[in-house]
DNA sequence: GGTGAAAGGTCAAATAAAGTCAAAAAGTCA
DNA sequence: TGACTTTTTGACTTTATTTGACCTTTCACC
C-alpha cells in the first residue's frame, strides 16, 4: 500500500514539469481507501528531505500538500556537500568558507551570501557548543537543498 | 474563498496607485457570493498591521472599508522590527509572514526570501520547542540587521 | 430629538482540512 | 519460532475557514 502511493505520487511528479505536485490528503487516502494517516507515514519515509523532496502543507479549509522534488542530481558538487553536510558538525569558520565558496561558483549573490553568513554566526545562534554546530550544519544543508530547487533557480 | 477575495484586494491595492482602496463589505460579498464577515475574516487574517496595512471603517448609510497599504519606506520600520524580534518567541508561521513582507517591500528578492524560509523551517531547525521559536527570532534579528547595513544595499 | 434603514462589527458554532502518536498487524529474517 | 522492523489504523489534536445570528454606528427624514 505505502508502496502504492508511493509511485503515484512520483508519477505525478514525473508528469508534473516544475516538479511540484499538490495534492489533498483526505482525496488520495480516497483513491487508496486507506486511512488519512497513511499519506503522512508515506510522505515521511519516502518523501523526506534526505530522499531530495521537500512537504509543505496547510491545514484547514482549502489545505492541501505539496511536495516538491529537488533537482539533486544536476549537480554532484552540491549532492556531495550535502551529503557531507548531513548528520555532522559545521563550525562557523568552516560555515563561512562553504559560503564562501558557493559565491564564487555562483551559486549564491554577494547579498545571498552576506545573509546566510550573518545567520549562522555564533551571536546569532545562542546555543551551547555541540549544538551550535549541529544546527548550523542543519542550517547549511537547507541552504544547500534550496540551491537545487528549481523554482530557486527559476 | 478567503485566498480569493485576498488575491482581490491586493489586485486593486496595486492597480491604484497611493496604495489606498476603499470599497463596500456589502458589495464585495455579493460579488464573491459569500456571507459579508467572510470579508472581515479576510481582513483581520491577511491585512492585519503585522502585515503592513491600516484597515479603517465606517458604518451607517454611506459607509466603507478602507485598506491602506503602509509603505516600509526606510530603515526606521526595520528598526523597529528589530526591537520587536529581540527576546521574543516567533513560530515558524509568524516568521513567513514577516519574511513575505519584507519581500513585498523590496528589501528581500525571491531568491532571498527563499532562503531565509527555508532556513527557518522546523526541518532545519532541530530543537525542541521553546529553543526553536527562540532560535527562530534571532535569526531573523540577524536578518533585519543585515538589512540595515550599507553594504548589503550598496 | 426620535426613528428606521443602511451600513459595518463581533463572536461563536459548524465545517474542513491536516498532524500526531501509539497500539495493532504484518512482514522479515536468523 | 522469536525478535525486530515496517506498515496500517484510528482516536485525538490543531489549525483554518465558513456561516449566521445578533450588535453597533451613522445618516436621512420627519
Amino acid at each position: 500500500m505505502a508502496d502504492q502511493i508511493e509511485r503515484y505520487i512520483k508519477r505525478l511528479l514525473e508528469q508534473q514539469e516544475e516538479g511540484v505536485v499538490e495534492l489533498r490528503r483526505n482525496d488520495l487516502a480516497k483513491i487508496f481507501q486507506c486511512v488519512p494517516s497513511q499519506i503522512n507515514y508515506v510522505l515521511s519515509t519516502r518523501f523526506a528531505l534526505e530522499q531530495g523532496y521537500l512537504v509543505e502543507s496547510r491545514r484547514g479549509g482549502g489545505g492541501y500538500i505539496r511536495i516538491v522534488k529537488l533537482q539533486m542530481e544536476d549537480d554532484k558538487e552540491l549532492r556531495k556537500l550535502i551529503d557531507k553536510t548531513s548528520n555532522n558538525l559545521i563550525s562557523q569558520q568552516v560555515g563561512e568558507g562553504l559560503i564562501e565558496r558557493l559565491q564564487e561558483e555562483g551559486f549564491l549573490t554577494r547579498r545571498e551570501a552576506m545573509l546566510v553568513k550573518a545567520i549562522i554566526r555564533r551571536e546569532a545562534l545562542p546555543l551551547e557548543l555541540p549544538l551550535r554546530d549541529m544546527v548550523r550544519a542543519n542550517i547549511l544543508k537547507a541552504v544547500l537543498l534550496t540551491l537545487t530547487r528549481d523554482e530557486f533557480n527559476q
